[in-house]
Formats: C-alpha cells, sequence, structure tokens
DNA sequence: TAATGTGAATCGTTTCACAGCG
DNA sequence: CGCTGTGAAACGATTCACATTA
C-alpha cells in the first residue's frame, strides 16, 4: 500500500499539483477546513477544470458538491506526489548567491536538507559562517557518494556549470538545479531544471516585444 | 520592414530559440564560422528537427546543404525576438539574494539594466554598497513609473510577494520574476514568470520518487 | 550529397460537457 | 442543487517524411 504514483501525471499537471498543495498548506495554516475547485482555479489563475482532472489522476479525494477537505486533500498529494520524502542536498559554489541559499529555511521547512557546500576557493571555505558542512569543490563526487546527497544546486560562474555537473553526477547525484546560464547537457538519468535569470529576463523580454507588436498591429488595423 | 514576429512562435519554441540564441553568442566568440541544426541539437539536448521548425517560424535563413551561418543566425533571432532592445529592471528586497542580483553583471551584459533596488528596511539601504540606485519599498510605484521600468525582480520574504507585486502593477511594470515561492495572482497584463526554488526541488523530488517507482516495478515484474 | 524547410501524421494536454453523487 | 470526476472533442506541439536546393 501507499505505493507512489506509477500512474501517469503530466508534467504540466504535476507542476499546478505542486503549486495546489502548498497553497493548501497554507489555508491548512489559516484553518480552512475546506474548498472547492473553482476557488482553488481563482486563487492560482488555473482553471477549475483543470484541477478537478490534476487532482483527479491521483484517484477520487473529493466530496461530490461539497469541494475538498483541505488536510485530506493535501496529505493526498503530498502522499502521491513522495513529498512525505526528506532528501539531501548540497550546494556549489558559495558566491552570494550559494550562501543565500546554504542559509535558505525555506527548504528545511519543506524536506529538503542542505548537509553540504563547496567552493573552489579554500579562502571562502574557511571565512563563510553557516551551520552546513563546507568541502572544496574538487571532494564533490566523493561527499556526494558518502553522504547519499540526491539533489545538487548549481550556483558557480557559468564557465564552471559544466565540469560541476559533471563532478555531481559522477557521485551519483539524480537531480540539478541549475542557476548559471549554461545549458547542461543531460547526462546518464540526472534531471536538470534550469533557474536561469537571465533566460527568464529574455523570455519576459521576447513576449513583451511581441505584445508591443500585437498592439502595433491592433493599433494600425483599429 | 524589421518588424517584430507577430509571428505565433509557440512557447516551448520560444524557449528553445532563446537558448539557441545564447549557444550562438558563445559559438561567435569561438569564432566558430557555422553550424548544423543537428549539431546544435546535439550540444542542447533537442531534437534536429525541432530546432529546424523553432528556426523557420521566424523565416529562411539557413544554407540549404550547408547548415546555419552562426552569425546570421544569430542577428536573425535576436532581431525576430526582440533582443536587440534594452529594458531596465528593478531589484525588490536586498537580502542575500536581491543583493546578489542586483551586482550580477550577466544582466547588463545581456541588455537589462538595474536602475534601482528596494528594501522596506532603511537600515539596509544604507549599508548595502552598490552603484544601483537604492530606495524604500513604499515608493516602488513612484520609481517605477518615473524611470519606466518594465522589469521587476520580487526577492522579499514569501509574506511580503503580493504586496510587492500590487505595487511594482501600480507604477505600470510589464513583467515580473518571482524569486518567492509565493503564487502571485495574475493581474492585468502583466506577465510571471516564478523561480522557486523550492517548488523546483519538489518537482524534482517528484520526479524521482515517479522514478523510484517505475524503477520498483520494473524489478518486481522482470 | 548534405542539409534545410515544411505539410501531414502523431502525440499529449486542455477544454468541454455532462453523468454521478452527496 | 452544487460540485466532483471523466470520457470525448478540440487544440497545440512534436515528430515524421520528404521535397527542395546549394
Amino acid at each position: 500500500m501507499r505505493r507512489n504514483a506509477q500512474i501517469n501525471v503530466p508534467h504540466p499537471s504535476l507542476t499546478r499539483l505542486l503549486a495546489i498543495y502548498r497553497l493548501l498548506e497554507q489555508m491548512e495554516h489559516e484553518n480552512v477546513k475546506s474548498v472547492s475547485s473553482s476557488e482553488l482555479g481563482r486563487v492560482l489563475g488555473f482553471k477549475a477544470d483543470s484541477i478537478r482532472k490534476d487532482v483527479s489522476y491521483l484517484g477520487e479525494v473529493g466530496n461530490f458538491g461539497g469541494g475538498y477537505e483541505v488536510l485530506k486533500l493535501k496529505e493526498h498529494i503530498g502522499t502521491n506526489l513522495g513529498l512525505d520524502r526528506k532528501r539531501k542536498a548540497c550546494v556549489v559554489g558559495l558566491g552570494r548567491l550559494g550562501t543565500a541559499i546554504l542559509n535558505y529555511d525555506d527548504l528545511g521547512e519543506n524536506g529538503f536538507l542542505v548537509v553540504a557546500g563547496f567552493d573552489s576557493s579554500i579562502n571562502k571555505l574557511e571565512t563563510i559562517t553557516t551551520s552546513v558542512e563546507l568541502f572544496p569543490a574538487h571532494e564533490i563526487s566523493e561527499v556526494v557518494k558518502k553522504k547519499g546527497i540526491e539533489i545538487g544546486v548549481i550556483a558557480v560562474p557559468s564557465k564552471a556549470a559544466q565540469e560541476t555537473a559533471d563532478r555531481l553526477i559522477d557521485g551519483g547525484i539524480r537531480g540539478i538545479i541549475n542557476f548559471s546560464p549554461t545549458a547542461l547537457k543531460p547526462k546518464n538519468n540526472v534531471m536538470i531544471r534550469n533557474l536561469d535569470l537571465v533566460g527568464e529576463c529574455m523570455i519576459l523580454s521576447t513576449l513583451l516585444s511581441f505584445e508591443e507588436g500585437a498592439d502595433r498591429n491592433e493599433t494600425a488595423s483599429g
């Protein structure tokens, strides 16, 4: 029992389910007892239809006519998506961004334990004050292996990103969060998520350009 | 002429085109003269087919039989996606993350000028050393309006995220990059991109759980 | 021959519409 | 009657297959 979803949940649904999950956490905190798909949709900006379908991928859980029980739905999603599972993480690159992440409490509160930080500069390792154990970068794969770290956060300069990824993968990392603007080559089964500020700015910029183009068109033809 | 793409470029294509663009920048730097769709695909982890279709949304530009000229393709994409356009940005929330962003050179190098930083703590405004002009948070909408800032980066604690977004939107911001884990309510035409570390960790964790589930299944049935 | 550009087929996701249930 | 859960239709993106051209 309590088996995880082998169910095929579409990726976009997964993203929405996680958003729903976190909203439910918040509602639980605020002592809200029940909620409907349309209410969830209104707050999160999704369609109610979509939410019902997303939720239903994980099996039935709602009350016909009476919406969802907040606590029950939260547990339901959490169990099915394996969010009850704690995972170890590490941060590579201890510049401003990296140290910010090292000390980011939200990670721990959500079951992600940062158990190691790495940097190539010994100097930095000695001057940073943190409760997380720090290591020189050349020990990455060794430490990842020894500690059973599953998630690696890359916060190094662009040039060092691929090498960092390689070391993490050597150590048996299973997922990477990449803050550098470098596109990492997919390798083994390692999952990669890119959190690239400049890239996101470019996407925004492009969408804005399109909007401007559309406006011009409407104005011209209107 | 030189009109921006009113063309309907699918969102996923857009993301890939931007990745291609940045790779081309790098290749230009390395004096590579020409490149084929399959080479681009190999490096970026996309299928060659896909890349050709993406590029062709913007019109013909390649040489039949001889691939793409690096410089020409780069310019082609850049012009069509409006990447030649410079845009002003601001950062709200000057904790570790916010100050990291304030001083992140890559933004400027890619045409995104950070022209203001905001924080609710006057103390912080006085102690941070940066070349960017700093303001108290209550002046957000005023400064955004006055300076014509188009992109706002939110790096405040979760609780303050929605209020920050509201102020930015009041000032006429056009796009928001949200580093906080709060789902911002869509409003007006403002585009929102979420860069949420905890959320991404959860996505990874879920994908890993699924993988584990699949493994168990294979092992059990194999 | 080698690679692009593109209609057509396929695949996956979202939306719709409504049956089913409290 | 209100809201969930879900097949079916509609939509959008990817992949395929090939005609096209230096």
